[in-house]
DNA sequence: CGACTAACGTTAGGTGGACTAACGTTAGTC
DNA sequence: GACTAACGTTAGTCCACCTAACGTTAGTCG
């Protein structure tokens, strides 16, 4: 079981996974939070683009923009143009905590990586970025 | 954030995980079914070593083998020498359910790594078991 | 031999990510 | 105006993973 790759894919991501909730949460913040104010920083954008950008379901977006917008990292706006949509946009103090989440997620990446050498490292991603395309209708 | 090995690692992992789950529910089976019977296939042994061994908690174990029992896939009894712990064996139907269920990870390991290469394949498998090391008191 | 600690298994519950289904409003097309 | 699709919301499920508490049993120690 061990030699499965898939195994060794979902025990690796499960780690991280552990270590991203950890470090996430000594601030209060879990990966959503990060994944959307992350995409939010290229420009103001609709909940379903946000959707089809992170992979966030719609249905828990609403739930992620609740919590983002009462802590004041967005703010949620209709859409002028088309009734039917929210403009999400990041604030200052959004922009900053997106800066203090993305520190986090590069020293996570350190901690996870601490066994590989750098060109080991590329290479992982490498590989993995392989695999991501090959599953693109996600 | 796509540069991010955690992020492609869950991603990935995300991926393989929906067709682990897709796969075996066809057969109406689980990840942890696969992974039991796997483990049982190796001998007897108490429900604690069961846990240590494929890293399902306890309390998820109880459950588990609870479902396995009732479909007649594995046995419990009593360990006579030591009367806090339960032996569990797999059945020859259970051996039977483990074949069925390793074809299908097997199946699952090539639809998963198509992108890649025998050589890049074998590379993902050994930077995966490095970053396993790496958890190992996981 | 009783007190204490640890192992074992069970029950009950939670978390986070991912997902389905149904609904009401709005926009675009015919 | 009817129809279809997009958008956002609500309510829920599933799975892997995890915590806490409890009762029974086994081993150690004074």
């Amino acid at each position: 079981m061990e030699h499965l790759p898939s195994w060794l894919l979902t025990q690796t991501a499960a780690h991280a996974g552990r270590l991203v909730t950890e470090r996430f949460a000594e601030v209060g913040a879990r990966g959503y939070h990060y994944r959307l104010l992350e995409t939010l920083l290229g420009g103001p954008a609709s909940q379903a683009e946000l959707g089809r950008r992170t992979g966030i379901h719609l249905s828990d977006m609403v739930a992620v923009l609740n919590e983002l917008t009462a802590d004041g990292y967005v703010e949620r706006s209709p859409d002028p143009a088309d009734k039917r949509r929210n403009v999400v946009t990041i604030t200052d103090r959004g922009r900053e905590r997106a800066a203090e989440l993305a520190a986090r997620a590069e020293a996570i990446q350190d901690e996870l990586l601490t066994p590989l050498t750098a060109a080991e490292r590329a290479e992982l991603v490498r590989l993995l970025s392989l695999l991501r395309k090959g599953a693109a209708p996600a």
